[in-house]
RNA sequence: GCGGGUGUAGCUUAGCCCGGUUCAAAGCGCCUUCCUGUCACGAAGGAGAUCGCCAGUUCGAAUCUGGUCACCCGCG
């Protein structure tokens, strides 16, 4: 994997660049969709090819567990799999192991805290201190066990076994294995699960070197993932720590999700304390974002990749995303409505169908209802983000 | 005409036999909000029924009794 910056912004700390690997390009700022257990949701890979995505986010966690990254490298790797030929990622799992794996028994997908009282949106600490009200999550120092979400059966991940899996997955990017802090921890535990991030990025790059030695073949890059939450002094260490090692890129962790208030602000700050550490001519990856008002100022402040599963999750739970803002379309008042989705918008689903039509699929439940959707959203992701890049082009953002 | 059954939120029903913390519940539908390194087809709230109608028994009835209306099933 290579990278290259074409152009850099006049006005922002924005840049256009192309990332290089051995399944094509991709043309930076990028926004991945996300293909957890190797399928965006509802869409086909030539769906997505159709709508001009170059790149896609698939998951170490879910493929793992199931098929099991042993049967993808079988049938010849994610890419041959999935019949895709774009630029796969993979996330490391070390999120999910934390928001599934601990948080999906207690019904919620955030991360659970260490110690917070607030028990709608995390689970108790059990005596060792890990983790899981019922031993769900154990970390120690080697990694991580933890219970599948599929069949309860116990599981460990650890940065050794993160990177052999996602290599046998055979994505082009893949990224460390990390431990991601809840926004309800305290500074103490988010430290904590930060310097134990430095100590498994290390290890991280150390396995991917031996793997890559052994097979000369590979030439996946490697992401190493900064921590920190919303701790100034914490994030620019972790900037300063993982930016010195040779990591082929570097991805932005931590949940800044809409459920902590303030976390527009705690993203656009973290940005801020980041970015102007990191080597320049390295991409930079903002996990888990994001909100189309999110994707503007990140790439002001110079981030590169992203992935979300906003624009596809919500198309299922009968949202459009369009240029008149969020659209539910399931609503009555669009049930005879003749308009199409999005008047602006000229994908498939906004050329052929009416509101109405739409409307009726997702009241009826039908499948074909979060598929247009989808393919709407992601169309109107992909049209978004090719505007922005175009606006850097032209020293506009 | 006779015998039997049913009638509770928009819909489908629970409760009725052993009347009072169920004068009201659930599912679906409806309305609102939400979803950011995914648990596909979700989450959280909310509105909505004077329990067919009338009368009685009782301190108290959706729950018991009588009448009445509607619908259903038998027999004529």
């Amino acid at each position: 994997m290579k990278f290259e910056i074409t152009k850099k912004s006049k006005k922002s700390g924005g840049r256009l660049g192309v990332i290089k690997t051995a399944h094509g390009e991709l043309h930076t700022p990028a926004f991945f969709p996300v293909a957890t257990k190797a399928t965006i949701k509802t869409l086909t890979s030539q769906d997505i090819k159709e709508i001009g995505f170059e790149g896609i986010l698939a998951n170490t966690y879910h493929l793992h567990l199931q098929p099991g990254e042993k049967i993808v490298k079988k049938m010849g790797g994610l890419h041959k799999f999935m019949d895709w030929n774009g630029v796969v990622a993979t996330d490391s799992g070390g999120f999910q192991v934390f928001s599934l794996g601990a948080g999906i028994a207690h019904k919620t997908s955030k991360i659970p805290s260490h110690n917070s009282d607030d028990r709608r949106n995390c689970v108790k600490k059990n005596n060792s201190g890990a983790l899981g009200s019922a031993g769900f999550v154990k970390i120690t120092e080697e990694g991580v066990y933890f219970k599948s979400h599929l069949d309860g059966s116990k599981q460990f991940l650890s940065p050794e076994s993160s990177i052999k899996i996602q290599q046998d997955l055979g994505a082009d990017i893949i990224f460390a294995f990390d431990q991601p802090a809840s926004p309800l921890d305290s500074y103490q535990e988010t430290e904590n699960a930060m310097l134990r991030t430095h100590r498994w990025a290390t290890r991280c790059l150390v396995a991917n070197e031996k793997l890559k030695m052994k097979n000369e073949k590979i030439s996946q890059g490697l992401f190493g993932i900064m921590q920190g939450g919303k701790y100034e002094k914490l994030r620019k260490q972790s900037a300063k720590f993982i930016g010195e090692i040779d990591f082929d890129g570097f991805g932005i962790g931590g949940s800044f999700g809409s459920s902590y208030g303030d976390s527009k602000t705690n993203l656009i700050k973290a940005l801020s304390w980041v970015m102007p550490l990191l080597p320049q001519e390295k991409p930079r990856h903002l996990l888990g974002i994001g909100h189309l008002d999110d994707l503007v100022p990140a790439i002001k402040a110079g981030v590169d990749l992203f992935d979300c599963v906003y624009p596809t999750r919500m198309a299922r739970h009968n949202v459009a995303i369009t240029s008149l803002g969020n659209i539910d379309i399931s609503k009555t008042i669009f049930s005879q409505d003749k308009k199409p989705l999005d008047p602006k918008c000229t994908c498939p689903t906004c050329k052929n169908y009416t509101r109405a039509y739409l409307c009726h699929l997702f009241r009826a439940k039908e499948t074909t209802g979060p598929r247009l959707l989808t393919y709407h959203n992601l169309w109107f992701f992909k049209q978004f983000i090719d505007n922005i890049r175009q606006k850097v082009e032209n020293n506009k953002i």
